[in-house]
Formats: structure tokens, C-alpha cells, sequence
DNA sequence: CTGAAAGCGCTTACAG
DNA sequence: CTGAAAGCGCTTACAG
């Protein structure tokens, strides 16, 4: 019997199993987008993670809330086809989440607290990683320093611009108005804002970058302008986007833990989905500062 | 009785209903890296598709047969957990795909034919987009044209060279044999071999990179030193990463049609799971070259 | 047109 | 320790 098994490579019903046994043997990811190099990162060590233990991974992106709605809309459930979730999209509507939450389903999320909805949580300290590499610019001797942020939308961008400012009240100094800029983590954010500050004479010393994309941008502005880098400007971003280290000035950035987020977050995912841990618990990693050739 | 259903917002069970019906409501999608700009490209648009659809995306990653093998392993089969798969996997190994197709799994193979295995397939002509890279640095006047290739275990890789060879026959030109290199798609080897050019003092007038990472690597180096591009040095690079149109200079490429290949490969597989198109045929994509400031 | 029954292919608790 | 039966929660073909 077990020779003809072979022979004739069966392979178990999986939908089979799964109705009798109640795992589907499957492990659901939603973010915001599949182009960030971070979430990529985070998504790569999840799938290395889950195949490890013979999981697979569903991917879904959600970006905003009637996103969120629509994968808990009736034909297009995803609670029960998966033995759990893990969320890296930003939750600013809970309301998918308490639906998941009501039916049980392990969750887990990934970069924000969301502190009411009492989950489990594994999140890098952002505060930390903008304190400190704020920290790393003022000890090189800048004295004006901008900053330019993500999207508000992320908790993360929120805590690494409040590092931000807090490292520079810690030191004595104030950030000019037109220092501090809302971005959007894209090249093109860091490019424009860098040449209005040359267009209006205001080119800060330094810029702590809420991510390596802006950092891109500010440093292609900067070498188009012929700013020597780091001697008249600084940059430091966040992420450690691949080619910070390959470019030349390489990039000073903020290496976040996202091999061990994705790692853990699964780790963590499959105990709860398996009873050996608690449906609660906050996880906080700590990001690396790495101080390359853009700073001084 | 229906009240009822929307007030305990009750979901049909996923898995009783794969059972009953034999059909899952997954896709699986089978990709080498997820950090290739490319492939994200395809991977997000086949997910929005999917996502239309009402289908959810499973993804897994496999750079080798061995890789491959894995996935066909007893209690890790991802073909009966999903109603089709899209292959992007180079195949240099077949039995794992003659094993799907024994059990009639819905195959489309995405970006390489692996003409043997008669299998619906969706490429990009990789040739033209070689041919026509190399074409337009031979009418800017480029004399000594450089190629450095990507990874040969890449059909698309292959044709790519392909197409730049033929370009220089059919216009009586030739390659020194330094300056056909046999790269991998990294910014590393980009700049590397540049260097190796710059340090030999056989610097080409242009290079047809396979990728945009490789010409990351040789603006990068060619900054570096000093060489101005494009007047002393042209590139043109393949993919169309995002940062390609950001940097300054913009970088020349060659467009991929990503989204069409994972929106077309959807339609094609979905149509396969519902009968309504046939497991064979190749379809294939033109790329658009877009010509920018790297190349005169 | 409605409703009860069989069947999808496993797993598991139970009888022998 | 082995083997037959019940059950997982749907869908669908069929009887009424």
C-alpha cells in the first residue's frame, strides 16, 4: 500500500484535512505595498520563516480602511483561510480587526502598537532610531539640522520624527520651520524639498531622513547642486534599503531588525496558533545605527 | 433567517466549500526573489488582479530545483491548496512541473517558454529589447559598445545578450571580449566591472546593461571617476526600476510590461481554471525603450 | 420551487 | 493494535 503510495505520488486532499482538522496549514499577510524595501524585507523572512515550518503565505495589500473592509467583505473573507494574520498595514479604522478578533482568529501585528486593540505587536523602536541618529548629527558638529518625514499615516514615521525633536530639545537646539518637512518616503520628496532649500538659500548642515528613499532624493539634489556630502551636508536615512551600501558616498542609515521582525512575528503567530502563547504582549526590536560615508 | 446571517456576520467556511466544490479561491504564485524590481512589479500587479477577482494570492519563493523539489514534498504540496499556479521560477529542473501537470494543476509559466513543456506561457521579448537597447547606442554614435548580462540560468538574460549581439552583426560591429560581461543583476557587478574598465583603461563609449541594477552600479562608478555621462559614457539599462526616471541623470531603460505580464497572466490562468482557454499558447509582451539622459 | 440527503476526502474517537 | 464509522461544513443533484 504504502509502495503504491509512492507510485503514484498521492499527496492528502489539503481542503480535505483542513475541514477536519481545522488548520489550514496557511498564514495570511496584509500590507500596505508590495515596493517598499523594508516590507519586502519583512515579507522575505516571513515566507522563509513559514516554509520552514511548512507553512504557506497569502499576501494581500491593504493601504487604507475600505481595504481592510473589503477583505472582510463575504465572498472574499480571508479570516478562514488561514490559521492567522499578520498585520503590517496601517490600522487607522479597527473595525476588520475587531471582526477578526470576535472570530478567534490569531493575530499578530507588525510596525504599530495600536495600544486599545490589545494584540500581540512586534515593532521596531522608531523613537530610538530617529533619537539616535539625530544624536549621531549633532555629535559631528551640525548645527542646523532638518528633517524630513514619512507619511503621518505610519506610527513608525510618527515616533522616528518625535525622536527627532526630542534629541535636539535634549541638546539645546530648535529646528527652523522650513527645516521640518512632511514627506512621503519617496525620492522625489527628498529630491524637490532639498532643491527648494537651495532655491531659498536655507540648505541645512544636516538632514536625518525618515527613510533611505528621501535620503535618495536629497543626496541627488545635493550631488546635481555640487554639495560636497558629507563636508557641507550630512545625510543619515532609515532602512537600510540595499544600495546605501553599494553607492558611492555610501548612505549612513538606520538599519531596522526586518529579517527578525518577519522572523519573530511568525515565530510568535504560530505559538499562538498553536496555544503556547498568549494573545497579548508587545515585542520591541532595536534598530542599528550605521554610520557610512554621508555622515561625518 | 438572512437577518440572522448579517447579524452574527456569519462567513460561509472556506474549507468546507473547497471540499464541496474543488475549487480553492487561491492562486499560487511561484517567484525567484522577492526583492527583484521586476518581479515585485509583477507579483503587485497579479495580486491587484487576483484581488478583483475575488481570488487571494499565495507566494512562495524558489530560486532552484532543489527549491522546487521542496514545494512538491508530501506535506508541503502547494498544488492542491490553490486552482492554479504562475510559474516565474527559472525550470532548469522539469520534474516538479511534470508532476503538476500529471495532476492537471492550471500552469502558466511567466516570463520564459521552456518550449518542451508545451505550457501556456507570457513573456516579454527579451531579444527585441536587447536588439533595440543596443540599436539605439549604435545610432548615438557609440563605437565600442559594452554588454554586461544578468544571470544565464534567466531565459530573459539570455535573450537579452542574444539581442545585443545580433544588433552589433547586423550593423558590422563587434565586441571586444572585455566588454561582454557575464554578470548576475547586481549593482555590485555593475560597478565592479566598471572599475575593472576604468583601472584597464579600456573604458567602452556604452554599456547595455541587462538590468538597472547593473547600471546603478556603472553610473555609479563612472561618477566616481569622474566620466561624464553621457557625453564620454552611455547607458541604458532594463526594467524601468522606479528609480530610473527619479535620479539625475534620469537613467535610460528598457520598460518591462510587468503589469500587463501579471494582469494578462491572471486572465490566462483564471480562463484555464474555468475552461474557457486552452493549456498551451505563448504570448508575448514588446518592452518600450525609453530613451532618457544616460544615452545621447 | 423547496427541503432532505448524499458526497467532497480527510481525521479522529471509538468499537472490536 | 486494527478497522469501520462518524464528523468536519459546505454544495449539488435529486426526490417530493
Amino acid at each position: 500500500v504504502l509502495a503504491a503510495i509512492k507510485e503514484l505520488n498521492y499527496t492528502p486532499n489539503a481542503a480535505a484535512r483542513t475541514l477536519a482538522r481545522g488548520k489550514t496549514g496557511m498564514v495570511g499577510l496584509i500590507l500596505p505595498s508590495l515596493f517598499d524595501a523594508f516590507m519586502t524585507d519583512v515579507m522575505s523572512s516571513a515566507e522563509k520563516a513559514l516554509k520552514e515550518k511548512g507553512y504557506f503565505m497569502a499576501v494581500t495589500t491593504a493601504s487604507s480602511a475600505p481595504d481592510l473592509e473589503e477583505l472582510g467583505a463575504a465572498n472574499h473573507f480571508i479570516g478562514d483561510r488561514v490559521d492567522g494574520l499578520l498585520i503590517m498595514s496601517p490600522l487607522p479604522d479597527n473595525s476588520f480587526i475587531l471582526e477578526l478578533k470576535k472570530k478567534s482568529i490569531p493575530l499578530v501585528l507588525l510596525d504599530q502598537h495600536q495600544l486599545n486593540l490589545q494584540l500581540p505587536t512586534v515593532t521596531v523602536d522608531n523613537f530610538y532610531g530617529g533619537y539616535e541618529a539625530t544624536k549621531c548629527l549633532i555629535h559631528s558638529g551640525a548645527k542646523k539640522i532638518a528633517h524630513i518625514s514619512g507619511s503621518s499615516i505610519f506610527e513608525s514615521s510618527r515616533e522616528r520624527t518625535a525622536g527627532f525633536l526630542e534629541a535636539l530639545r535634549y541638546h539645546g537646539m530648535q529646528v527652523d520651520e522650513e527645516h521640518l518637512v512632511n514627506g512621503d518616503f519617496t525620492v522625489m520628496c527628498g529630491y524637490k524639498t532639498t532643491r527648494m532649500w537651495l532655491d531659498r538659500g536655507i540648505l541645512p548642515d544636516a538632514v536625518f531622513a525618515s527613510d533611505d528613499n528621501i535620503a535618495f532624493g536629497v543626496l541627488d539634489a545635493a550631488r546635481e547642486a555640487g554639495i560636497p556630502v558629507p563636508q557641507r551636508l550630512s545625510v543619515i536615512g532609515y532602512d537600510n534599503h540595499p544600495f546605501t551600501a553599494l553607492f558611492h558616498p555610501s548612505v549612513s542609515t538606520v538599519k531596522q531588525p526586518a529579517e527578525e521582525m518577519g522572523r519573530y512575528g511568525v515565530d510568535l503567530l504560530l505559538d499562538i496558533i498553536g496555544h503556547k502563547a498568549r494573545r497579548t504582549g508587545r515585542t520591541v526590536l532595536k534598530p542599528a545605527i550605521l554610520l557610512r560615508d554621508t555622515t561625518r
